[in-house]
RNA sequence: GCCGAAGUGGCGGAAUUGGUAGACGCGCUGGACUCAAAAUCCAGUGAGGUUCGUCCUCGUGCGGGUUCGAGUCCCGCCUUCGGCACCA
């Protein structure tokens, strides 16, 4: 770069200006070694001694990114965020850990190979290369000595060990089970991997299938999944919201209805008890067990049986969009109502769900708007049973379930207050032994058996004799044997790799097989944040003293669309663990932050779309600060921003201005213009940028305002780089772009006669700095701004008020009219009210 | 349908406790420097009016309301986005 010839021009030396042109490059490579060779953001585990030692300690986490290609720009802000709040808390005196790793198994590595050939392990392996290589250009102050990636044994050993500890308790199980098939991926699904009846991976319509599948219990969590809530510190409202809903649990009573012809009673859920005396008819789903029986032999089984075949034939797609028109068929028989005696008809119709409840509903067409559908749909009877309260005609259906509303022709219940009669005819039903109050749930268990080959295998054993053993603790890892073909065939790769596969039962020594499904890798990803706690640990998933030190994670950061899933996941993990007594914590993440998406063009970035905005290629261009800097100062963090390629040249901008008033200030102190004042203008703006940018990072966790004050005081520093308080300025200016700009900010800091900025304090604002002898005195005249005016602060009311009615516009707003009523904000306004 | 979030200049956004709407940046316009360009710097930039006065009026999705004062609080709508959805 140095002493560059220019064709047709004379010999350049090169003068002070490109000797001081900001060359992010250089620097930033500077700097990076200089961290790398450190391990500057490296913490070491505590001692015994220090566990209990006074030191302020912090955990702060992004979730771990999947290594697909390369990084984009969501793994920018994510891990940019995380850095701007490392810094920031490093910089106030807490030990702050911040561990990178990768979730490196999953179909998209199998499926290039199958696309592109070559090893999932190699394509895996050199993606994560990538990612490692562009997360060091980016500067992030992460702490490498605690990588780890889920595909290695080293770490899958563990996920393996847990298993088997879930296992051993009973909350990982195997059965049939009708699952979500994806035709395309040829593997089963979580419920919470369809979306709208599709796969949530490849868009492909789900199947319905029955399979021996692997299960964790997550039920049995369900409402310590709930209540534990109360545990959290500051998680989105909106995170909460979705997974209560996702989970589902609601509050009713079983009440049993009995076919008195077959001497069956058949439960069904409800959270209307009080509207039992309203029930006409009853509906079994389609798939309900009972129903063959109901029907055999009888005048309507030819009937009612194709009805259930039709309904089985629908996708899931079909039940829940296409039509929506109630479709059922009769069955001849009826059922008891256990509150009445009242005999009530039998129907098939698949508005009802085998899933959910009991597969089995009473219907209250006057109360239930898809029971109204029905009963109107095939002439059956409705009957009123609630009332407003007041006694008014109502449309029917009427679903209000409030105080506002009351029981009606409902025998001894009549007049109560639907909340009352709701716990008056349960308590009822319990007494006679005909019902008890039960809780449902919408969360199903969490189906983890997948039939790929690029997953945690299963260490588990089928042996004909002993069933389903596990593989022994000490025999782990179960290591993913090598094979040819990953093509899917509806069963899992791993069968083709038969010497893996035969073996002999770790019980009985009889020949036995392998398990050959793959674990889901939500299950890797559900306690890899624990894992960093105590990366290199080989006797156990993670040491108790060593992980209770560090965890839980005081703030995680990561998009909004792991809301259920991996959030869900990771906090049922960390409480079967703390079950254990692995953990001595319930909740892994005390603050959730949910950053927002990028988009370009008015769409998500992504390849098919052709508006990726490739990280590189801007660092390349205009530095890795300039990227950090823009990517936060978009907008809100939280909140979805349109990409704009003019912005980044903003920043970039900016750090050049600062880069040149750093050099201005230097030199002009070096020609001896310094001052030696510690008052004017300039000291005050800096100390009101510092507390602005503190406050703003500390308490609101608000991160595009603090750089929009930082190019403030840079602003004002450019205006009067002689003025007495312009070192003090750069200084802090610098000091305070540094979370954000760490590079370019140590640097500048090293020219302005400083080092090592990375471990500097944060600077505390000087209070006395933060007052002013005069402050602009709003004037209003019935709520309208009219004047402004310069005025010493501390002045009492009567002062301002009789000084702003001396005000000039003032008077000519006030003339000829009377003064009502003025009102004093001291030291900001006053407003006068006339009539 | 239910639940949640959000609507502010040409654009991204700021306004923290009800007290100066539009900070900061982008873009645009004009100017300086230059043979020229880039870079940089200076000035202007919500709309309309205007006697060009840092003068007036209007202005934060729409309609009401509370208040001396509302982007901010209340009521009712509209739109967009996200989640759930025949959940009994």
């Amino acid at each position: 770069m140095l002493g560059r010839v220019r064709a047709g021009a004379t010999l350049f030396l090169p003068n002070e200006d490109e000797m001081r042109r900001y060359e992010p490059e250089q620097i930033e490579k500077k700097w990076q070694n200089v961290w790398a060779r450190e391990g500057a953001f490296n913490v070491a585990n505590p001692e015994p001694a220090d566990v209990d030692a006074d030191v302020p300690r912090t955990y702060v986490l992004e979730m771990l990114p999947y290594p697909s290609g390369e990084l984009h720009m969501g793994h920018v802000k994510n891990y940019t965020l995380g850095d701007v709040v490392v810094h920031f808390r490093r910089r106030n005196g807490e030990k702050v850990l911040r561990p990178m790793g990768y979730d490196a198994f999953g179909l998209p590595a199998e499926n290039a190979a199958i696309r592109e050939g070559g090893h999932p392990r190699a394509i895996t392996e050199r993606n994560i290369a990538a990612i490692r290589a562009q997360m060091r250009r980016m500067g992030w102050a992460i702490d490498w000595d605690r990588e780890l990636s889920t595909h290695n044994p080293d770490y899958y050993r563990w996920t393996q060990w847990l298993f088997l500890k879930f296992y051993e308790k009973g909350l990982a199980y195997r059965r049939e089970a009708p699952v979500n098939w994806c035709p395309v991926d040829q593997t089963v699904l979580a419920n919470e991997q369809v979306i709208d009846g599709c796969c949530e991976r490849c868009g492909a319509e789900v199947e319905q299938k029955s399979l021996e599948q692997w299960f964790f219990k997550i039920t049995e969590y369900a409402d310590r999944l709930l209540d534990e809530m109360d545990l959290l510190e500051s998680w989105p409202e909106r995170v909460l919201t979705m997974q209560r809903n996702w989970i589902g649990r609601s509050h009713g009573a079983e009440v049993r209805f009995r076919i008195a012809d077959l001497d069956i009673d058949v439960p069904v859920f409800t959270t209307r008890s009080d509207t039992l005396f309203g029930a006409t008819f009853f509906v079994l789903a389609p798939e309900h067990p009972l129903v063959a029986e109901l029907v055999q032999g009888t005048a309507r089984e030819g009937e009612v049986m194709d009805y259930v075949r039709q309904a089985a034939g629908r996708t899931t797609v079909e039940r829940a969009s296409a039509e929506r028109e109630k479709t059922g068929v009769d069955t001849g028989r009826t059922i008891t109502n256990p509150v009445n005696g009242a005999e009530l008809p039998i129907w098939i119709a698949d508005y009802v769900l085998l899933e959910y409840g009991t597969g089995a509903i009473m219907a209250v067409p006057a109360h239930d708007e898809r029971d109204h559908e029905f009963a109107t749909t095939f002439g059956l009877e409705i009957r009123q049973v609630v009332e407003p309260a007041d006694g008014a005609a109502v449309e029917l259906p009427y679903t209000d379930k409030s105080t506002d509303a009351r029981a009606l022709n409902s025998a001894e219940f009549s007049g109560l207050p639907i909340p009352e009669a709701i716990d008056g005819i349960t308590a009822w039903l319990e007494e006679r032994s005909l019902g008890e109050a039960t809780v449902h749930y919408r969360l199903r268990d969490w189906l983890l058996s997948r039939q790929r080959y690029w997953g945690c295998p299963i260490p588990i054993v089928h042996c004909e004799s002993c069933g389903t053993v596990p593989v022994p603790m000490d025999e782990l890892p179960v290591l993913l044997p090598e094979i040819e073909d990953y093509v899917p065939k509806g069963r899992s790769p791993l069968a083709a790799a038969e010497d893996w596969v035969a073996t002999s039962c770790p019980a009985c020594g009889a020949e036995a097989r392998r398990e050959t499904d793959t674990m889901d890798t939500f299950v890797d990803s559900s306690w890899y944040f624990l894992r960093y706690a105590d990366a290199h640990c080989d006797t156990l998933p993670v040491r108790r003293e060593i992980v209770d030190y560090w965890a839980p994670i005081n703030q995680y950061i990561g998009g909004v669309e792991h809301a259920i899933l991996h959030l869900m996941y990771a906090r049922f993990f960390t409480k079967v663990m703390n079950d254990l007594d692995l953990v001595g914590f319930r909740e892994p993440f005390l603050r959730l932050f949910t950053q927002g998406m990028i988009y370009r063009d008015g769409a998500k970035m992504s390849k098919s779309k052709g508006n990726v905005v490739p990280p590189d290629a801007l660092i390349d261009e205009f530095g890795a600060d300039a990227l950090r800097l823009y990517i936060l100062f978009m907008g809100p963090a939280e909140d979805d921003v349109e990409w704009q390629d003019s912005g980044i040249e903003g920043t970039s901008r900016f750090l050049g201005r600062l880069w040149r008033v750093v050099h201005e200030v230097v030199d002009s102190e070096s020609a001896g213009r310094a001052s030696v004042a510690s008052e004017g203008p300039l000291f005050h703006t800096a100390h009101e940028t510092i507390a602005k940018v503190s406050d703003d990072l500390g308490r609101r966790f608000q991160f595009n305002t603090p750089v929009a004050s930082v190019m403030a005081l840079v602003n004002e520093i450019s205006k009067a780089p002689d003025s007495p308080g312009a070192r003090f300025a750069c200084e802090t200016a610098v000091s305070l772009i540094q979370p954000y700009a760490p590079h370019v900010a140590e640097e500048l800091w090293e020219r302005l006669g400083h080092e090592r900025l990375w471990e500097h304090s944060w600077p505390a604002a000087d209070a006395s700095m933060l007052e002013h002898d005069t402050f602009e005195l709003v004037v209003q005249v019935n709520g309208k701004v009219r004047d402004r005016a310069h005025v010493a602060t501390g002045l009492d009311k009567d002062a301002l008020v009789s000084m702003a009615i001396s005000l000039p516009k003032v008077q000519s707003h006030l003339e000829g009219r009377e003064v009502r009523k003025t009102i004093v904000v001291p030291d900001k306004l006053v407003n006068i009210v006339v009539g």
